[in-house]
RNA sequence: GGGCGAUUAGCUCAGCGGUAGAGCGCCUGCCUUACAAGCAGGAUGUCCCUGGUUCGAACCCUGGAUCGCCCA
């Protein structure tokens, strides 16, 4: 019974169409998998575990190249450890995206003449919740339609229970270690999120700006050597900060200036005396080599003023705008005063230069306005002693960086560290775990009220009691955190950290490979070590894998502002989810590289997935030829066969297997996935298709009578057939999983509920591995394309079969030609091949015969009648043109004694036989000429 | 200013010490019952420039050019 639908099936498939269609195949298979769960991941399982953590995607987005890359990357990485037998993790899950999910909402809010504040805190983050659920789908379901064969039962949120408390156990602990610390520091201040950024969310932008001179009077005019003085000149690129300076510096050494140390100058437009300073740091050759300071708005000039003890005034809201310290310019925005200041300072004739200037401008990465630095009470995070854990644990090799390059990137980011600012102005996240005690200070939240970094609430409360009385009355800390710390926690948090206890923690922390972008090693890898580093003692994973940027055909990044994305799932719809994922890493060279992916936008085709769509087409119809001659079901397992009894063509098509399986998973295991997608690709094509299926369809001929060998031979080649197609299968299957998969059950006729995916790596043969066999078919091919061409060159009509002659006095490889004689009869479409020896050649009749000579391989076509003599008299002058100077260049090496003496003994010997091969063929070229005379 | 990467066929890229490769495109034939999304055959290169090391350099080292990225 079960024969029998086992064989039924493999009838339906063998009437398979013509072409493959990807789409309703891949929708199938992502089903089937979702449904039986084949990637659901059991901690008890067997084999050693193996486990990665995807790079989560932003909630609010949809899946763009920069996805697809990664996750091709990554499942082919999983889907080949999990045919290998390790016990698998892929954990896949979606950040909560802090600011990005603010922005849109409080767009949203706008539109109704609304801000969150008119909301209220509650009702803000139930809509937030909301329009999470519902948008934040979109994501996860095109993740699936790239058939990523993540464990979907354990996806994350970082904003979800589990999550949200591995965050606050996270800063307390970092809180009672001392590596948090809250205090007035000069932020990076992004106005169109009114919230504080980290350094790293800053962009440097370039920017055609100017220089503005001014002149600030001295209170009382000074006489420096006879000369009169009453002003200094100070250049600034940000005139309106002017409202704030509290000091104007020079450089002590610098000639001109330092005499009027200690002096002071009055302030224009402002009316504050302000001293000269003299500080080190102060560049004599920038502009007029005086420097205003404005230390809250301005970094270097907060050091400046930390070093002398100066004041610390803001001009700026929170907004943007001026504030009231901006006297006449209060409420106006920053840019808006900027004119106005320099009008200003016209008017009074204190301007007395404008210069064009290009200077960097931080720019915040999510507002796309330009940031300003502002004193504000802020959350940090101590980075210096995360970092060094972190440059231990690299001295030491972990993690190991794939291309290791990477390494010192990430190296020098952790030695020069500056602290991390995480707590953002914003409601979307993380709530600080932080609790006023405002009882303390009138109900108010002011920089002195006294706080209490706890867990939960309660027990904030239970200390303030504790501490304060019965009556005290906390509030926690309006802000949340910045994405990047929960996200910092993710291989672990994941896996049920702190319950450290939790199986899935036990059986699959520290994480084996870490796949991402080189564009976030500091946002992101940097993030998780640290973090893991003082909360596991370890690093987060073994290996961290950087890809480049997938770029668009300019070679241009590609950007939703510069709206040159290319839609992937355009290309899934278009050519399949495995075309893109095949041309994906198909680019891939060695790790790192950006790969430029061709796309034609009037067309939106793409020739490069295009032709990975192509080799899946083959794939099937290679399939389609199997089942159909396999229909039968009269093919064995090999090891019924005695290897003997296996024709050369089966032995050497089981050596280029076992070939290609051995340096496959070599470069799986090295990441080396480009290399093992062209290795696979040439084999499949090349070897399996243009050679193999080809040279046995002489022997699946279905004729009436065959002889028991024949039937034999014919059987074997079936068996040889569906084990080279069925490993083959298993192989790929990791860079194309849906097709493959729907092959194998066509091929292997398994019930649904099996899946190719979980099958076993085909098991290496080492037997099966014979060089030389595999040289001397190279050669078999050769002498069947010298045929061929022959053929192209006589303009010989396909179905036109022509007597062939070959001579060679070359004894291997006329033993490899006798052997093969029937094949090249059929595949050079020869009518009947003789092999000869040159003495036997010479002894037949001379004739102007169509002849090529390869190496020491002559091929003959005795066919007077139809030659044209010119062309083939050109063709045969290339070769011998080519062979001579072949013979120039090989004997002028072996005349030189240096080389002789001091190349290894391989290649000079390779030399020599060359050598001879080149006057060999010098000679029958020759002999063919004269020939045609 | 410091660092990194790239420069090879018309295009996109492999190769990284032993006589230059692939895919796409191009040219010529073919609907050869797995595949025209295919088959067979063919053409195409100062391997950016410059010195040097070496018997031998696309590959290693000097110096430079151009393009791109990161950090300040």
């Amino acid at each position: 019974m079960i024969e029998q639908a086992k064989t039924k099936k493999v009838l339906e498939a063998s009437r398979l169409p013509k072409t493959y269609d990807p789409v309703g195949t891949e929708n199938r298979w992502q089903r089937a998998w979702e449904e039986k769960g084949a990637f659901e991941a059991d901690p008890k399982g067997p084999g050693d575990p193996f486990s990665v953590v995807i790079p989560p995607p932003n909630v609010t987005g949809s899946l763009h190249m920069g996805h697809a890359f990664n996750t091709a990357l990554i499942d082919t990485i999983v889907r080949y450890k999990r045919l290998q037998g390790n016990n698998v993790l892929c954990l896949p899950g979606t950040d909560h995206a802090s600011i990005a999910v603010q922005t849109i909402l409080e767009k949203q809010l706008k539109e109704e003449g609304l801000n969150r504040r008119d909301l209220g805190r509650a009702s803000f983050l139930e809509k937030a919740w909301e329009w999470k659920q519902k948008s934040g789908g979109r994501i996860v379901d095109q993740l699936k339609r790239m058939g990523y064969s993540v464990d979907w039962s354990r996806e994350r949120f970082t904003l979800d229970e589990g999550l949200s408390k591995a965050v606050s156990e996270a800063f307390v602990r970092l809180y009672e270690k001392g590596l948090i610390y809250r205090g007035e520091y000069l932020v990076n201040w992004c106005p169109a999120s009114c919230s504080a950024v980290s350094d790293l969310e800053v962009e440097m932008k370039e920017v055609d700006g100017h220089l503005w001179h001014f002149r600030y009077p001295l209170v009382k005019p000074s006489i420096l050597k006879t000369k009169e003085i009453s002003y200094l000149e100070v250049a600034t690129t940000r005139p309106e900060t002017m409202l704030g300076d509290v000091a104007v510096a020079v450089n002590p050494s610098d000639e001109r200036y330092k005499d009027l140390i200690g002096k002071k100058l009055m302030l224009p437009l402002v009316g504050r005396t302000i001293p000269i300073i003299g500080d080190s740091h102060v560049d004599k050759n920038f502009g007029t080599g005086c420097v205003k300071v404005t230390p809250a708005h301005d970094p270097n000039d907060f050091e400046i003023g930390k070093r002398h003890n100066l004041p610390q005034i803001t001009v700026m809201t929170k907004k943007g705008t001026m504030n009231n310290n901006a006297g006449q310019f209060e409420g106006l925005d920053r840019f808006e005063a900027r004119k106005l200041v320099v009008d200003s300072l016209r008017e009074i004739g204190l301007l007395t230069k404008i210069e064009p200037y290009k200077h960097s401008v931080p720019f915040s990465d999510r507002g796309k306005v330009p940031v300003e630095p502002l004193l504000s009470t802020q959350w940090f995070v101590k980075m210096d002693p995360l970092a060094k854990s972190c440059s231990e644990f690299l001295a030491e090799g972990q993690p190991q960086f794939v291309p290791n390059r990477w390494s010192k990137v990430y190296r020098d980011w952790l030695t020069d560290i500056r602290d991390w600012c995480i707590s953002r102005q914003l409601w979307w996240g993380h709530r600080i775990p932080a609790w006023f005690v405002v009882s303390h200070t009138d109900n108010k939240v002011v920089n002195e009220t006294p706080y209490i970094v706890a867990r939960t609430e309660e027990e904030a409360k239970k200390i303030a009691k504790e501490k304060y009385g019965d009556s005290v009355k906390i509030e926690q800390d309006e802000d949340v955190l910045d994405t990047w710390f929960s996200s910092g926690l993710w291989p672990f948090s994941t896996l049920g950290w702190p319950e450290e206890t939790h199986p899935d923690f036990q059986r699959w922390y520290p994480t084996n490979t870490l796949v991402t972008g080189f564009d976030i090693i500091f946002f992101w890898v940097a993030r998780m070590t640290m973090m893991a580093g003082i909360f596991t003692d370890k690093m987060p994973f073994d290996d961290v894998y950087i890809h480049g940027l997938v770029r668009d055909e300019q070679n241009r990044k590609m950007s939703k502002s510069a709206g040159n994305g290319i839609d992937p799932l355009l290309l899934i719809e278009r050519y399949g989810t495995d075309a893109l994922r095949f041309a994906l890493v198909r680019e891939v060279a060695g790790a790192g590289q950006d790969i430029r992916l061709d796309f034609d936008r009037k067309n939106q085709t793409s020739a490069t997935v295009e032709a990975s769509r192509n080799f899946a087409n083959k794939l099937w119809n290679a399939t389609r030829f199997a089942l159909i001659n396999l229909k039968d079901q009269d093919y064995e397992t090999l090891d019924k066969y005695d290897f003997s009894q296996l024709q050369l063509t089966d032995q050497w098509i089981l050596s280029r297997l076992a070939r290609v399986n051995r340096e496959t998973s070599n470069q799986y295991e090295n990441y080396a996935l480009g290399e093992a997608s062209k290795g696979l690709y040439e084999f499949a094509w090349n070897d399996f298709c243009d050679w193999y299926l080809e040279l046995i369809k002489r022997r699946l001929n279905n004729s009436e009578n065959l002889s028991p060998k024949e039937l034999l031979d014919q059987k074997i080649a079936k068996s040889v057939l569906y084990k080279v197609l069925s490993d083959l299968l298993v192989m790929l299957h990791p860079l194309m999983p849906h097709l493959t998969e729907e092959l194998w059950h066509a091929l292997t006729g398994s019930s649904d509920d099996q899946f190719l995916a979980l099958q076993p790596w085909p098991k290496l043969n080492e037997n099966h591995l014979n060089l030389d066999l595999e040289s001397s078919f190279v050669d078999l091919f050769a002498s069947i394309r010298l045929i061929r061409n022959l053929r192209a060159v006589a303009g010989l009509k396909p179905s036109q079969k022509v007597p062939v002659m070959l001579v060679s006095g070359k004894e291997v490889l006329k033993n490899t030609l006798k052997t093969s004689i029937y094949d090249i009869a059929v595949l050079a479409k020869a009518k009947e091949v003789q092999i000869l020896t040159p003495k036997q050649a010479k002894s037949l009749p001379s004739m102007k015969a169509l002849a090529a000579v390869s190496g020491e391989l002559e091929v003959v076509l005795p066919i007077e009648g139809l030659v044209d003599i010119a062309s083939l008299r050109s063709r045969l002058e290339k070769d011998l043109n080519k062979a001579q100077k072949e013979i120039a260049s090989l004997s002028g090496r072996l005349s030189n004694k240096n080389f002789v003496n001091k190349a290894p003994k391989d290649v000079v010997d390779e030399c020599r036989a060359n050598l001879i091969e080149s006057e060999a063929q010098v000679r029958l070229v020759k002999d063919r000429l004269l020939r045609l005379e």
